[in-house]
DNA sequence: AAGCACAAATACCGATTGGTAATTTTTGCC
DNA sequence: GGCAAAAATTACCAATCGGTATTTGTGCTT
């Protein structure tokens, strides 16, 4: 049972494959660019990832790793959970840079729709997200810095929905500074509101 | 100067290149599917409207004239600029039903950053609607319906960007009822507030 | 009826798509 | 050193991509 062992790293393999989906969309990523990003021959593609479809999948999953990771770093030496909450979605802002907008949202849009893995995967991920903004929230509500009268979940909603349409707006160039600016005033709005906010269950 | 009459009907023709180009974006949709879609043979589309890009180019235009006039007819007999505020993005959330979101927002992140041309369409577009949402806040505050210290162009800002997530979020299935809710939330929580937003000038 | 102008339809094009098979090269273990 | 296993690479595949050239059909004008 002598063989060659594994060289390649697969790490840095799929983190440029993903940065390859990020910038081009999946449909548009053709297999030679993803040979182009990765250095690897297509061949070996396959052989490590499967096909198109699996490799796009394994980097969508990097890249939830790679925001989960992020959100948690935000928290860290912050106490004020309103501003870790700030600097949480800055930093999703950040990594919506250059044009590329969020890898989630663009796939929201051009595949979720075609594609219900994906769809699973994406929806789990907006879940989770979702779920971070509101123990934040939460916890604002404890220490007194927002009001009980809050709908942890509207807001949430409100919040979180607003950074899908940034990130669609900087994919298409919107600036970084412009994004964090509205997206603050609209952090502020949504968590300084004093109305209690009508019921939209259904 | 005589020969065969136009049989086709251009126009019903890029209606339905629309839908296709509306349902599966603009990569994902081949010349068969616009064969398919319009019941035109392909030399035909060639003929009628130039090539593939072109004739995106034309359902874009479509498609804005389109919401277009929505946008007109929804403030038909209504006085309340409030209101006719209500019923023009109530409109527009319509038009995203089914899980095909907007358009021109799937097209912002799917096509706009790598086609100058589609950009430039799309930014006149944003550009248009962004007007006509303010000309109705103005209005509103002229009426006193809403306070003068609210930034009419941040509000419609905040609106606006909002309503990019909604579709996107429609795109991968989310129901009208729950969009209009959130919706009219935002729009209650962005023109009743009292507080002056910071400037975000750059 | 003749002939012409134009639309419709078929057939065709090179290039590229995602995906494999076969082969050569490299490496580690016995 | 030699064998074996896996990596790397080449060559190849059918299918489809966007786009055209060519032929067939049709109706108007004279």
């Amino acid at each position: 049972m002598a063989g060659r062992p594994r060289k390649a790293e697969p790490d840095v393999a799929l983190a440029a494959a993903m940065n390859a989906f990020w910038a081009k969309g999946y449909e548009s990523t053709s297999m030679s660019d993803l040979t182009e990003a990765t250095g690897l021959h297509k061949a070996s593609l396959y052989q490590s990832f499967g096909d198109k479809h699996q490799l796009f999948v394994s980097a969508l999953k990097l890249y939830f790793a790679k925001t989960a990771k992020a959100q948690k770093d935000s928290r860290n030496g912050e106490e004020n959970p309103i501003e870790a909450l700030k600097k949480s979605v800055d930093t999703t802002i950040d990594q919506c840079a250059e044009g590329k907008g969020c890898l989630a949202v663009n796939s929201l849009i051009e595949v979720a729709p075609f594609d219900d893995e994906i769809d699973r995967i994406l929806k789990q991920f907006r879940q989770r997200l979702d779920k971070h903004l509101a123990n934040l929230v939460d916890e604002a509500k404890q220490k007194k810095l927002v009001a009980k009268s809050v709908d942890t979940k509207e807001a949430v909603k409100l919040i979180s929905v607003f950074m899908h349409g940034l990130t669609a707006n900087m994919a298409a160039g919107m600036s970084v500074n412009k994004a964090r600016a509205l997206l603050h005033d609209q952090l502020d709005l949504v968590l300084s509101s004093r109305k209690k906010f009508r019921s939209t269950k259904n």
